[in-house]
DNA sequence: TCCAAAATCTCATTTTTTGAAACTTTTTTT
DNA sequence: AAAAAAAGTTTCAAAAAATGAGATTTTGGA
C-alpha cells in the first residue's frame, strides 16, 4: 500500500549530527555494553567512522569506556533521567489506554497529526486474532481515518477547506470519501457530534472511533481511537462507548497538561 | 604558555555533532516544554543555528512540536529508557545491593518504572529457600508494590490523581488497594515520609520497602526495594532499615551521577 | 485590523566530516 | 612463545555539511 510510508527511516540519508545521536539509539536499544566493532555490525558503517564517532563522544564524556567497551556516560544518564522524567506522563497515558482497551476489548491508538499524516504514538492490542498490522510510527492518510478525519475537523474553516482540497483521495474501501464535499460534509458534522466514525473507509471489515485529546487551552492534541472489526464492534458499539472514552481523553489532557498544585492532601 | 590548560571543557569547543546532544541535554535539564527561542535563551548561539537544529531532530523525530513547544519525541523516549539501564555505573549499584542484601539478609531490587509497569533492573538474592519468582525484566504493577506506589508519590499532583484513577486495582491480596482514594492518600503519606511499603500487597505472606534513587538534580530515578516473608521481615523490620537503605540510595546516587568525588570520606 | 515577536528562507563562506589506505596495537591461535 | 588475525589508530585530500548574517514571511495578540 503507498501509504504506510515510514518517513524518516534510517538509510534515507542521516545528517552527521543524527548519526551520533543514532549511535546512542543503537547502544541504548543493544542494551548491553559494547565494542565499537560489535556496534559496526549493527550499523554498517565504515569502521573508522564509527571509531571516530565513538571518539567524538567519548571525549564528550557521553560514552565511558571500560575493558574496551562502551557505557553510557554520566552525562548520557543526566541527559536520559530528564527525558524520562519530562516524558513521565507517557507512562499514565498508556496506563489509560490499556484500561479503555480493557474496557471494550478492542485495539486502542493514541494518534497525532504530522505533515506526511496521522501518525501512530502508542497503542494498546487486543489478544484477538483480528489486529491491524500497522506498526507504531506509521503514518496513515488523512481523508479515511476516524483520527485522520477528527483533526481536519478541529481546523479553522479555511484551512480545513484548503486541506480537504489539497488532499488526494485515494479511494482504499469503496466507503472511503472521494469527493471533496462529501468529506467537508461530514467534517461539519464531525465537528458538532464530538467525535469521528471510520466507516470501513481505510480497510474493509474494520470500523473505528475517534475522540479528540486537547491541551490545556482546548485545542487538539491527538486523537485517542478504539478500532475493531465490524462483526464484533459495529458503529452502534462504537458510538455506545463514546461517553467512555471522551473520559478517557480527559484524563489524559489531565496527565499531559494539567499544571502542576504545590501538592496537598489529595 | 600553557594558561587554558583545561583541555576539553564544553565551552572550549563543541563539534556540530555533540551541539545536537548538547540541546537535548539542555532540554532535559529545563525539564518542561520551551521554544526554541526559550532554549537560545538557555543557549546563546544564533538563533538560526538553534532553529536548524531543532528542524533537525523534528525531521527525525526525536522532538515533536505542539504549540510552538518542544517535546521529547518517541524515539528520545525509547532512547533515554534504554539508556538508563546500562548506565555505567551498574557494577557499581550492584556491589551496594549485594551490600544491603548483606546486611538485612533479604533480596534487594533495583525497580524503575516503565509504561508497561515497574520493571526489575537489577537484583541481589538470599539463600533462603523463599524467594520471589520474578526474572529480571519482569514488569509488576503500580499500585500494589513498594516501588509502584513510590514512583507514583513522587509524580505532581495532577498525574498522581490521573494514574491512580486510570490504573485497574486488581486484589492481588486481600491486601490490595482496590480504592482509588485509599491508594491516593497512601501515595500522599508516602510522599511526606519517605518510603513505601508493601504491606502484603501483591503477594500474602510478602512484604516489602522501598526507598527513592534520585538524580543530581533530585528527580525521581529507580526505586530500591527489600523484600522478605512477613515471618522474619515485619513491618517493624522494614521500617527498622529505612536509615540503611537512604544511605545506601544516595551512594548509588553519587556512584551514578556524582562528577569525581576525590575521595572524601562519605 | 494592525503590530511586534518569532520563525523561516537564502546563500556564500568556513568548517567539519568522511572514508580509503597504511600502520600499530591487542588478542587469539598454533 | 611465535604467528596470525582482529581491533583500533593515524593520515589526508575530497566532499559535504554546518554556519550565521540579512531579508522575508508567518504567527499570535491587542
Amino acid at each position: 500500500m503507498t501509504y504506510t510510508n515510514d518517513d524518516h527511516t534510517d538509510d534515507d540519508h542521516m545528517p552527521p549530527n543524527i548519526r551520533v545521536l543514532y549511535l546512542l539509539e543503537v547502544i541504548a536499544r543493544i542494551g548491553q555494553p559494547v565494542t565499537p566493532t560489535e556496534l559496526n555490525s549493527h550499523i554498517g558503517w565504515p569502521k573508522q567512522t564509527v571509531h571516530r564517532l565513538c571518539q567524538t563522544m567519548l571525549k564528550a564524556g557521553i560514552l565511558e569506556r571500560h575493558n574496551r567497551r562502551l557505557y553510557p556516560g554520566r552525562r548520557a544518564l543526566m541527559m536520559a533521567t530528564g527525558l524520562v522524567n519530562q516524558a513521565a506522563g507517557r507512562i499514565g497515558v498508556h496506563q489509560v489506554l490499556q484500561r479503555v482497551s480493557r474496557r471494550f476489548g478492542e485495539t486502542v491508538n493514541f494518534v497525532r497529526p504530522e505533515p506526511q499524516g496521522m501518525i501512530y504514538v502508542d497503542r494498546v492490542e487486543t489478544n484477538w486474532a483480528f489486529r491491524v498490522a500497522l506498526p507504531i510510527g506509521t503514518h496513515v492518510p488523512f481523508h479515511c481515518t476516524a483520527s485522520g478525519k477528527l483533526f481536519m475537523s478541529s481546523l479553522s474553516s479555511a484551512r480545513r477547506r484548503a486541506m480537504v482540497e489539497a488532499l488526494p483521495l485515494d479511494a482504499l474501501t469503496p466507503n472511503t470519501h472521494t469527493s471533496p464535499d462529501s468529506l467537508a460534509r461530514e467534517l461539519v458534522s464531525i465537528r458538532k457530534d464530538g467525535y469521528s466514525l471510520d466507516r470501513e473507509e481505510f480497510h474493509t471489515g474494520m470500523v473505528a472511533i475517534a475522540v479528540p485529546v486537547t491541551d490545556a487551552e482546548g485545542r487538539f492534541y491527538a486523537a485517542l481511537a478504539v478500532h475493531g472489526p465490524s462483526q464484533r464492534f459495529s458503529l452502534e458499539s462504537a458510538r455506545d462507548s463514546f461517553d467512555g472514552m471522551c473520559k478517557a481523553a480527559a484524563q489524559i489532557s489531565t496527565i499531559l497538561f494539567e499544571k502542576d498544585t504545590p501538592d496537598s492532601a489529595g
